[in-house]
DNA sequence: AACGTTTAAGTTAATGATATAGTCAAAGGG
DNA sequence: CCCTTTGACTATATCATTAACTTAAACGTT
């Protein structure tokens, strides 16, 4: 870049001007002249000076075109998750579209401190494990928008989970009656169980509640009662989280004739793992599945779900951070109807 | 975080001792007394500042903890490719280990001079299509390791990929003598062709063309001859791309017996058309994959393919970063037998 | 009490830039 | 000819911190 890294002061003693204006050339062209400008332009350009050191420009003008994505989970899972890193996607094109920068920040750090004074904003995805970076966030002094969950007052980018989830469980009741549900999140453990009484977690505001709540109505609507030995609790949309409650389930008695999925991923293992076992699908057992992966589509029998667009979400929570509106949106879905209903 | 911005200055006012002192009560408990250290902490604490602003930190240190991380491809790209993620995957999470920060940056951008001035450094995946970038990334004030590929001076982390592809195409061409080999940006060209008498870009560096050169090497050996017209050149390892190029090779006269491709993605796509297409593999058609991802492990009949780990690249390249070693270091690679062969 | 040596704390001057207020000359209007 | 306006540029304060220095007190020794 530089040998001798020049400053701002030292071109503007070789040219003979003021600081003030070299800054100006740079950033506020009608501060000066054309003529001047562009032959200061060149001059820097020919002494090896790039423009304004950004370390400087950062802590003098507050904002440094950085930001922060807080992944509610570790970036090692967001990155492989096809869900997430869809809408990992979405939000990189859009800031760099916008000149904006991407800083990754796991959601297990316990603090968004170090990070704060230097990003221009905060795209959290999910809900961090972690509740003090939500509290956190919820007073950041930076603009924060939120997806796939909420913080009072800050703008927050979702779908209807919970009409969602009601659409989707309509459609699988209408065919069984014995219903399971492998949810995600809904206690807080760290491995594959039923929920049985456990408490749980953060009724409120996740998404996971939403789905469930949605599942529910539509049971109930039907006069179809779910007990909580019935429902599965995953900590993360992972194969192997899934296999084991799909073991579980399969070997249950009776076997549900309706598996409820929350993420497509589950819904696929236990799809391969009942064709495995020889159960036929949607014959004896039916499964939906949630978020509507490309693989889900691929699969035979492809799976029904709820198709909602990651990368969309990435790019309507980069343009309210970039915009700052304020405002909650939500999100179309659609429900796919494939093979396993 | 705070209602009224707290500063350094403030605080030391308000409790009647220099900014000097509240600086050494954060970071350099040894400049002054336990006793007033803890005192201070805790009214700092009490009167709500979170410690000193990192912006001005960054300005003053000269260090930001940021790590940049440049991807040849677009980011978007990089996130979903599995090769390419879990070598994101092994740098987070050793970056997070050091308590650093990770800023993705798209290779596709014409400079680093957004971001040279605050990031500790860089680290560096695959050769950026953008030449300029490299020029400025070998210049540039903060330290480069680079990973895939080389920039003079530099540390780098690779396999010997020559060797690798030398390996690999010695075992498949036992079995068949009718090559075609699927590259990977060969020449400069944005779609899938055959390379005929294109020029190839970047001969040295690039380790498309370190696998190109150990390929024909071992087919040299066996006295088979590759004409530039059984060479594909594909623009990205991508299934679409490599779904063309599966086409033309596949009804293509003659038919050649064994296909060596550049990335497990384009040969298991490579695979599953000529199964479609009711040709038999290994029998009719011999298959060879490069970097071992689990698809390949899981497919049937499963791939034969160079494994490497791209976690440990990751790893390895954050480490170099950290500890600055000036080393280029070579990682192991293993030859994966599988039923494609 | 004078002396050298620690230890603790305060002062000052960078760090590299930008925003604001201000200077100064030329131009224009009455 | 005076007064205001405009354009082009400059001086200075500010951003929040830290490194390097300086000062002051404390302490044991002779």
């Amino acid at each position: 870049m530089k040998k001798t890294k020049l400053t701002l002061k030292d071109v503007a003693e070789q040219l003979g001007v003021s600081t003030a204006t070299i800054s100006n050339a740079f950033n506020r062209p009608d501060q000066l002249s054309k003529a001047k400008r562009e032959e200061i332009l060149a001059q820097c350009k020919k002494i090896g000076y790039s423009g304004p050191n950004k370390a400087a420009q950062i802590l003098r003008k507050g904002t440094s075109n950085i930001v922060a994505l807080v992944l509610a989970d570790s970036i090692s899972y967001m990155v492989s998750d096809p869900v997430a890193s869809t809408f990992i996607k979405g939000v990189s094109s859009t800031l760099q579209e916008n000149g904006k920068h991407l800083l990754l920040y796991a959601g297990d750090s316990d603090s968004i401190l170090d990070v704060v004074d230097f990003v221009d904003g905060f795209i959290c995805y999910g809900q961090p494990r972690n509740s003090n970076l939500v509290t956190e966030l919820a007073v950041s002094p930076k603009p924060v928008v939120t997806v796939d969950f909420d913080i009072e007052d800050k703008p927050s980018i979702n779908i209807d989970n919970e009409e969602a989830a009601y659409r989707v469980a309509s459609h699988a009741l209408n065919e069984g009656d014995n219903v399971a549900i492998f949810g995600l999140r809904l206690i807080d453990s760290p491995s594959t169980c039923r929920i049985y009484d456990s408490p749980l977690i953060d009724v409120d505001h996740s998404i996971a509640h939403r789905r469930l709540d949605g599942y529910l109505r539509a049971a109930e609507e039907k006069n179809i009662t779910v007990s909580n030995e019935r429902i599965w609790h995953l900590p993360e949309s992972d194969r192997h989280f899934a296999r084991q409650a799909a073991k579980e389930v399969l070997t249950s008695s009776p076997r549900p004739n309706v598996v409820l999925c929350m993420s497509d991923i589950i819904a696929l293992e236990l799809l391969h793992l009942a064709l495995d076992m020889g159960i036929k699908v949607p014959e004896e057992l039916k499964i939906t599945g949630f978020d509507g992966i490309e693989e889900a589509e691929r699969a035979r029998p492809s799976l029904t779900t709820v198709c909602q667009s990651s990368a969309g979400k990435g790019i309507e929570a980069s343009k309210a951070l970039l915009n700052m509106v304020s405002t909650k949106s939500t999100l179309p879905f659609e429900l796919r109807i494939g093979e396993t209903v």
